[in-house]
DNA sequence: GCGCTCGATTTGGGGAATAC
DNA sequence: GTATTCCCCAAATCGAGCGC
């Protein structure tokens, strides 16, 4: 889209469009990265809204008016903050793991940067740093801001398809810090296994874009992971409780455990799916052969590897997947991974 | 849009209490 | 005695609204 185009029709936002449905990668979900709360509305709304236009091109424009009625703040205000995000948004970095297939590498293949695990399990994993964007305007006579993605983030914007959390931005625009939106993307991740997964805190400060922060564990905890829960639960969708594991006295892991409040309505709920999306509720009897394959293969997928307990070795994990195949119940949480480590129910 | 103001939130430091 | 947790306070920063 032309910025002549774009002026010419620019309203994308508008009040009689309440349900914002977010889209976003989970490797961005987890990414590290610190920005201010005007600055991460911003780069979410413009995601979605590169996803919306579909043009293949990675330049989004988003006017005052659209922030302002996105977010339910006055016109005049999102004015000041699209201009003052406009000079400090170019300098913004995160970082982010990438998967890279050793098998296609080898054969010198494309793609093989991936963001999720190759299924066959030979893989490399790397951290990656980069900025969110590779040129900002903000044009003052028409109140709108330029933004135009660095290849990193249109590689994540573009691979959405493989592993995404939804959300409704409704939700989240009467949270008043960052942090606590950066929480609330997380739980929709894992809502559907209850918990998050088990995070060092190094992760959590990681996560948080606070990792040379809060030399003191307690301080990290009152100051971040408390007051974002605080303020999810009394959102409402989520009853949020944080279980904290120690070696001695010495804090090492945070995990969130999630109890969902509402039955949510399919059509505007957040959701999060991962590769695909199936019911849950049908039992699937295996045999003993199969059950061996794919406990084997789930406890090699990095999205079944969160259920791990801390210090747990692979041949009881794998053991102890195995045995939740067999149980109808417990069978629930696993069956939306079957599909992605190659099982097809008859 | 700009400049100003106000309230809320975040951050850092210090010290007391507690656990080992 | 040392490390960690907890509490309190003050300063800095951020978000939001108002008048022009």
């Amino acid at each position: 889209m032309s910025e002549n185009q774009f002026v010419s029709n620019p309203i994308f936002y508008s009040d009689d469009k309440k349900d914002i449905l977010i889209s976003k990668s989970n490797t961005l979900i987890e990414a590290g990265f610190d920005l201010t709360l005007a600055e991460h509305d911003l780069m979410t709304l413009a995601i979605n809204k590169l996803h919306k236009q579909g043009t293949g091109n990675h330049e989004v424009f988003i006017t005052a008016q659209e922030f302002a009625v996105a977010n339910q703040i006055s016109e005049s205000h999102a004015y000041q903050q699209l201009k003052a995000t406009a000079n400090t948004l170019l300098s913004r970095q995160l970082k982010f793991q990438l998967y890279i297939d050793l098998d296609k590498k080898q054969n010198k293949e494309p793609h093989a940067v991936c963001v999720v695990p190759p299924k066959h399990g030979r893989y490399e994993t790397v951290i990656t740093e980069h900025n969110w964007l590779q040129s900002v305007g903000y044009a003052d006579k028409s109140g709108f801001i330029y933004l135009l993605f660095s290849d990193p983030l249109r590689f994540l914007i573009d691979k959405t398809g493989d592993a995404y959390t939804n959300y409704n931005y409704s939700k989240t625009i009467d949270m008043t810090s960052f942090n606590a939106k950066r929480l609330y993307e997380l739980i929709c991740k894992w809502k559907d296994l209850g918990k998050t997964k088990s995070m060092h805190i190094d992760e959590w400060k990681e996560f948080f874009g606070v990792l040379d922060k809060y030399p003191k564990v307690f301080d990290f905890k009152r100051r971040v992971l408390e007051p974002a829960i605080n303020v999810v639960n009394s959102q409402g969708e989520f009853t949020l409780t944080l279980k904290q594991e120690k070696v001695g006295r010495i804090i090492t892991h945070f995990q969130i455990l999630i109890k969902k409040n509402t039955i949510e309505n399919p059509t505007k709920c957040t959701k999060t799916i991962d590769m695909f999306d199936k019911p849950t509720d049908t039992f699937i009897r295996m045999s003993e052969a199969q059950l061996d394959t794919f406990a084997s293969k789930l406890a090699d997928l990095s999205e079944v590897q969160a259920m791990a307990n801390v210090g747990e070795e692979m041949p009881s994990f794998k053991a102890r997947l195995r045995s939740m195949l067999k149980d109808p119940e417990k069978q629930k949480k696993l069956t939306p991974y079957l599909a992605q480590v190659g099982f097809k129910s008859k």
